[in-house]
Parts: structure tokens; sequence; C-alpha cells
DNA sequence: CTGTTAGCGCGTTCAG
DNA sequence: CTGAACGCGCTAACAG
């Protein structure tokens, strides 16, 4: 059995070093403020005695911790990974250390996250929060928050922008001569979602089409199977899902049927989440989680480090990216 | 501006109702010692406050903050999110937060982030990690530390066992005919990897196949296709693939060079996260990270809560899906 | 059942 | 440049 000793504290390496412990303090944190001597000194005894400051002693006299939480609806959806990837490395870069929470797409759990995380955390960034406008707003005057794909204003937020996409993907659609099309949308707190369906039925509009909503409470791919049938009772020739896992579940299930894709009917995604791996490889509406996570990063350290309270609204672009799964409208 | 006001102390909850501030802490923390009268004034004076306990100052003088780090070599990696998943909602269950730390397959990043998280956790978790033995010990000796896919004497482990399904892929090859194969290698600290070649190896002898091993560094879909010319320079007919990343940027390439899968080169997979999506389905290796990431949890919460120093060496079977990326030896 | 007294380990005045 | 003293907010004996 090895032995689980305690841990040597400031005290120790102070007497060792023949100083107080004000000075091994400052040693580790103004050092500048030590002679040279002093502080090699003290960092000789320190190392020798396998010293390091401790976190929690430090947080409590400070008030920093140097931590951040990111909540996100589901980590297991393909959409949140990259992002959560590309935040850690942000975090990492200026050594804050990440709590991650998975709120179930359930807003009490998310609640509840918060409530758990907020005592350790300098600020927290909530990833297609599923809370109301005024949780966020409450919350937010705890401690320094910021949203992906969330728009409340006074709140600093980065939005990826998929209406853009999703708009040329009606077009590229009404190009290939569909008149009826159906949105099968996702989750209903999403900001995301309502903004892809408005978009659609913008575009549409504009364009003479005609398109139905159909609901679809959980994105899947087990869901995406389920509602095809509906989305096949309106007598649309093209779908626009809410996400690719939606949209690979309807593939899934057209070809099941027996009904080619995009010959007698056309799909398209969005988050582009799958790459070329579906069959056929699926057009979908591009994404840009990873530069979501990063900013949405770079902006709450920016508000912590420099006590920075900027009320951004900070919007990514996104497009089309026509594969295999549209082609003309079926006779 | 809404204000951003100091939290209110223990004090403050006791001067309110008129007790200690020992009598707040019990109130909190074990109700039953006092009378059920001076719990409900504490409550409803700490309600009025809106107190909630300092989780920093608790950790102080406890020495737990009700924490643990989940370290994983890439949160992007199809492998890790529904293990990630699992995991949370283990921690959860049990109240703990979880801190995620993304090694990026580095070592040295690994060793980085459990100091970073170390004062601030209870135990950890690593999942497929990419340290050497030793410092794996080194570590467990500071703090409860259970593994996920990585096999040290002596440490509570929790092993997913691809050798039992790459032993069922290697037959099924061998019933359709083929008599040379290549196995393509992953990750080089990894334990998963280890463990399938060595089962490809001892499956192809006893089965009289030749097996040539191509070393492909990092598993990811690009290099799945850059290494796809190799394994056809070896003359072999299919193919094992460390993950079904690895395969599925095989199969892309293959397809690009017009050669038919499975008619005239079968592929198969590891870990099956893509479902049924690729173009052939592919055929795999089942995986069981969900129960690994949850056991794993359960294990070190236990350890925790129980002060139980268990050696345990929990072991999750596989076994072949097949799909459709396997056929008959080409003639 | 409740109050009193010490710390937990460290940062930070304020003197010198 | 360095030391002494106090406090961060809470839990843990120890008394009553």
């Amino acid at each position: 059995m090895t032995q689980r000793r305690t841990r040597p504290t400031i005290n120790q390496v102070a007497e060792a070093a023949g100083v107080t412990k004000s000075s091994v303090s400052r040693a580790f944190t103004r050092p500048e403020m030590l002679s040279a001597d002093t502080v090699s000194k003290i960092f000789a005894a320190a190392e020798k005695l396998g010293y390091v400051p401790n976190h929690t002693a430090r947080a409590l006299s400070t008030g920093r911790h140097g931590n951040i939480a990111l909540i996100v609806p589901d980590v297991a959806n393909p959409f949140f990974p990259p992002l959560i990837r590309a935040a850690q490395a942000e975090a990492d870069r200026s050594d804050y250390c990440v709590f991650l929470g998975n709120s179930d797409e359930n807003p009490q759990q998310e609640d509840k996250l918060i409530g758990r995380f907020g005592g350790q955390v300098e600020g927290l960034v909530l990833a297609s929060s599923r809370l109301g406008d005024e949780q966020i707003v409450a919350h937010s005057t705890r401690r320094p928050l910021v949203l992906i794909n969330r728009d409340v204003e006074g709140i600093p937020r980065v939005l990826i922008d998929s209406a853009t996409g999703v708009a040329e993907a009606v077009e590229h659609l009404a190009a290939l001569g569909h008149k009826r099309l159906v949105y099968v949308s996702g989750p209903h707190g999403s900001w995301s979602n309502k903004q892809r369906r408005n978009a659609v039925r913008r575009s549409a509009r504009q364009l003479g089409m005609e398109v139905s909503v159909i609901s679809n409470e959980y994105a899947a791919f087990e869901s995406g199977r389920r509602i095809t049938a509906n989305v096949l009772a309106t007598g649309a020739t093209a779908a626009i899902a809410f996400d690719d896992l939606t949209a690979q579940g309807m593939l899934a299930e057209l070809l099941d049927r027996g009904i080619s894709v995009p010959e007698q009917f056309s799909v398209v995604g969005c988050d582009d989440v799958l790459g070329a791996a579906t069959y056929p490889a699926l057009t979908t509406v591009s994404n840009r989680s990873v530069e979501a996570g990063k900013t949405a990063l770079t902006l709450l350290i920016d508000i912590l480090e420099n006590n920075a309270i900027r009320d951004v609204r900070y919007v990514l672009n996104t497009s089309l990216v026509v594969r295999g799964t549209t082609g003309p409208a079926a006779g």
C-alpha cells in the first residue's frame, strides 16, 4: 500500500526556508516583491517538500477559483463535442479548468447544474440553453455568463446564424423545381430551431413555395425515422430537417420504404456533423461550432480578466453544402 | 445594471435567526442534530437572505469538494461523448460535479490536466489514458483513480474487451475465404490498440491467415484515407481498422479509387460509433462505452463514499456486428 | 440540543 | 524587502 500522506502546507515550506508564510505566499504569486535570493531559497524548499499551493484555500481567500462551467443539452449530440473541445482548448490557454454539464435538454436539470457549479466558477457558458429568458437574466446577475446560440439582449452571446444557410437551401430546392417542402423542427426551447423554422418560412414565401412544419421534440436518428411517415403524408417533395441526425434518420427510413433519394425525395440537414458519411452524402447547412466554442470562451475570459462588461452579439454565418441528397423535384 | 452583491454568510443567517454559526452549519449538514423548531427558524432566515452555503469554505474545512475529473484523449472522437454522458449522469446521481479534460492524445497535457484538477477533486477517471504505467501509479497514490481501457494492476479499471469481437471478425473473414488481411493500428499509447492488434494476430495464426500491421498514429477519417494506399499495397483482401473513423476514411478512399466494397475489398471497423450511417453500412465490433462510463463512476464513487480500496478489474465483452462492408474474398 | 473555541491554508493589510 | 496579525466562511471537537 502506497501511503496517501497529507500535503505539505505553506507553513512547512516557510519553516524549511527560514522565512514566514507571507514570503512563501509572495514567492508564488508576486515573486518580484521579493529578493531573488529568498525566492530561490523558497522554491528550493518547496521543491524538496513537494509543496503545491492549496487551490481551495487560495480560492477562499481571493474569491477566484480559475474554473468555468460549460453546459450543453446533450454531450452525445455530435454538434457539441467539437464545440466543447474548442472551448476546452481555449480555457486551457488561460489556465482555466472547465466543468462540463449535461442538461439532458431539461431546463430544470440545467438550473440545478448552474446552481451546483455556481459556487466554484468564475463564469459560465451556456450552449443552446433551454432556460427561459428570465432565468438566464437572473443567473447572469450573479456571475458572468455567455450564451451560445441563444439571443438574449444584454447578455454576451455568440450565435451561429443558420438562417443564411437555410435560406440558400430553400433557394437551392426552388431552383430544382420543388414546390412543396416541409421543415422538420427540433427541440422547443431551441433558439436555433426557431431561427431555422422562420428562415424556411420566409424564403419559401418569397419563392412562392408551400411549406408545412412538422414537430419533433427530441432531435435524433430514431425520431427522424418516426416522423418520416408524417413528412410523406404532406405530399411534399423535399424536407429540411432541424439537424443532420434527424435527416439521417429520415434517410434510413426513406430507403427502407423504397423511396430513393434524391430521385423521389430530397432531404437537407443542418449542422454538417456527419460529413460525407451518410449515403447518399447529405446536403446540409454548414456548421461553425468550433469557432463558436472558441469565441465564447475568449469572450468570457476577456470579461473575467479585464472586468469588461461587454454586450456583445457575435454572429457567425453559414452556407449550404450541396452533396447528394437533393435533386430535381419528382415529376 | 443589476447589482452583483456579495453573498450572505453563515454569520448573517445566524444573527437573523438568533442562533450561532454552528447551528446554521448543522441545519445544513446534519439537521437531525437540531430541534425541528430551530431548523425551520434557520431555514426561514436563510431563505429570506438568499443564503447558500459557501462551497469553497466548506471544502477547505472538510477536505471534500464533491468534484471528480474525467480525462479523455479527444472529446470529439465519437467514442467518448456517450461515455462522458453516462459518466456525467452517474456523477449527478450522487451530486458530484465533473471536470472534463481533453488531453489531445498527449501524455504531457494529460499530466498537466491531472495536476490542475488535482487540488479540487476527490478522485479522477482516466479514459484511454496515454500516460505511462509508472505515472498512473504515481498519480493513484495521491488520490483515488479509476481507469477505463487501461490495464494497470492494482488500480481499479474497467476494460472494454474488444478482443472477443475482433476474434469474431477474423473468423468471419476467414469463413468468407480471406487469406491475407491487414490490421490498421491506432495511437501508440493505446491499450485498446495493443489489445486489438494482438487479437488479430492470434486469431489469424490459428486460422492460418497472413496478417500485416500498418501503423497510423492519429486515428481519424483523414488518416484512414491516407493509409489506404499502403493497405492495398500489401495485397491483402480485407482490413480490420483500429476504429470506425479510420475504417470510414478507408471506405471513402476505396470508393474514390473505384474499388468496390465489399466485392473487391472487405473492411471492418471497431467501436460501432457510426451506426449504419456509412455506405455501405460498416461491419464493426460492438461498443460498450456507455456501460464503461457508468461503471467507472459507480466504482469511483463507491471508493470515495465507502473508503473501499478495491482492486477491481471489470471486463465488458464485445461481439461482431456484421453489416455490409464484408464479403467473400475476391477471386 | 446548542454555544464556544479552534483551526482549515492562504492572501493581505500594515508596520517596520 | 520582510514579518506579524487578521480574516475568508465554514466545520469540528468540546463543553454544557
